[in-house]
DNA sequence: GCCGAGATTTAGGTTAACCTAAATAATTTC
DNA sequence: GAAATTATTTAGGTTAACCTAAATCTCGGC
């Protein structure tokens, strides 16, 4: 049996939305794979009935993947994480463009293109964005780093990854220069979630406010 | 309205039936397709009748590209012949494996990827098989050479392009050592359709059927 | 323990791209 | 030029993935 594509961005929502390990249910998977919520019912019947079963399904009650539904997620969490690291470093892609490319190319690509770019790589850990990119066996490292909105005045570190969704939101941390590796420090916070002042690298404090610091993870050293 | 990937399929094999100018039948697209003929006649109704009128058609007759069919169609073939190239210069692919692989990246590459791909490559003019890449314009080169089973015993020259459909055949030919730019000449030919002995590079002369023959184009000089 | 908001599922379509089998048109052969 | 062969089309289905609108659940708050 053929995975389709369709399918396949089921899983890796799925995988994605599980996070640590809860259930998913059918509203945000319906808003994340821009569908409406009675299709994503439908998919995800046929995905827990037909063997190899693919997902645990309980009527009103949300999913999670099986095992065999998980091997699929990463395999093309791999190949997307690749593909992006591999538009940015051989092709010159902005940070912001590979991702809508990934996206097209995770569901084509042979065995042997993945093999054959990772090579060109040096069969690397983490993606442009630092999320660590599965092994080939399926096995993916913890993701590192906490939110940034969590740090506490003082506290400083690298960036260890930053969430890779808005393209608008990735060009405006480029310009800031708020990407994996770059030091950070909290200098202050403003109280009632109120906008936080931050140093990156040597340059002079900013203000980033809830949903620029929500979306940027530190590695606190 | 958006293409999709079966329809970028029947007008590229329209586009490579038609050759020189003539009708394509739905029999032979069929078969180029791997589709059944009732399914075409299906298809290349819907072409003719949405608009913009990708094809022309008329019923019992076959079907030709339109200008606006032939535009999509060498877009396809751009695609097709700089993603070989890519998968060959730039990741080592051997020259029977990028025909697959090129065969899937080529509907779902973006406008970037495209020129980046070219831009990496030095625009190249022409693919691995010696096939010419058309422009962004959508210009094409005449395909160079004439086939190696209509020369005569003596005739001397270099390959120009070989027919890319059969990895088996390129592989063998890559045995060979018969590719775009080797010299190559004609030592005899038996009679009766017999077997050609040909003389590639500078190796000793090798009987060559008419299976491979007709897939081998030379620029006879 | 009920009520209602919000989440979820069911019911009933739609569309694109395919299929097989039967009917018809075109072409080749005698 | 009629018959036989081959090519093409029509008719009637199938499947995957989606949709909207109308039930039906679930759960937090009272």
């Amino acid at each position: 049996m053929e995975i389709s594509h369709a399918v396949e961005d089921y899983l890796k929502i799925i995988y994605e939305l599980q996070g640590a390990g809860g259930k998913v249910n059918t509203t945000a998977l319906a808003e994340r794979l821009n569908v409406a919520p009675a299709s994503v019912t439908g998919m995800i019947k046929k995905l827990a009935e037909d063997r190899p079963r693919l997902v645990n399904y309980e009527r009103h009650h949300g999913v999670t993947l099986t095992t065999a539904g998980e091997k699929i997620a990463l395999e093309v969490i791999r190949h997307h994480r690749l593909i992006e690291l591999y538009l940015h470093e051989a092709l010159g892609y902005s940070w912001d463009q590979v991702d809508a490319e990934a996206e097209k190319l995770e569901h084509v690509i042979s065995e042997e293109f993945e093999d054959r770019i990772a090579a060109a790589l040096g069969q690397p850990k983490i993606d442009p964005h630092g999320d660590p990119i599965p092994t080939k066996e399926g096995v993916i490292a913890a993701p590192t780093g906490e939110r940034l909105t969590d740090l506490a005045a003082g506290q400083r570190g690298r960036v260890a990854r930053v969430s890779d969704d808005d393209p608008a939101l990735l060009r405006y941390l480029a310009e800031l220069g708020i990407k994996p590796e770059t030091a950070i420090a909290v200098v202050d916070r403003s109280p009632f979630d109120g906008p936080m002042h931050v140093r990156v690298g040597n340059r002079s404090p900013q203000a980033l406010g809830r949903q620029v610091t929500d979306h940027v993870f530190v590695e606190v050293r």
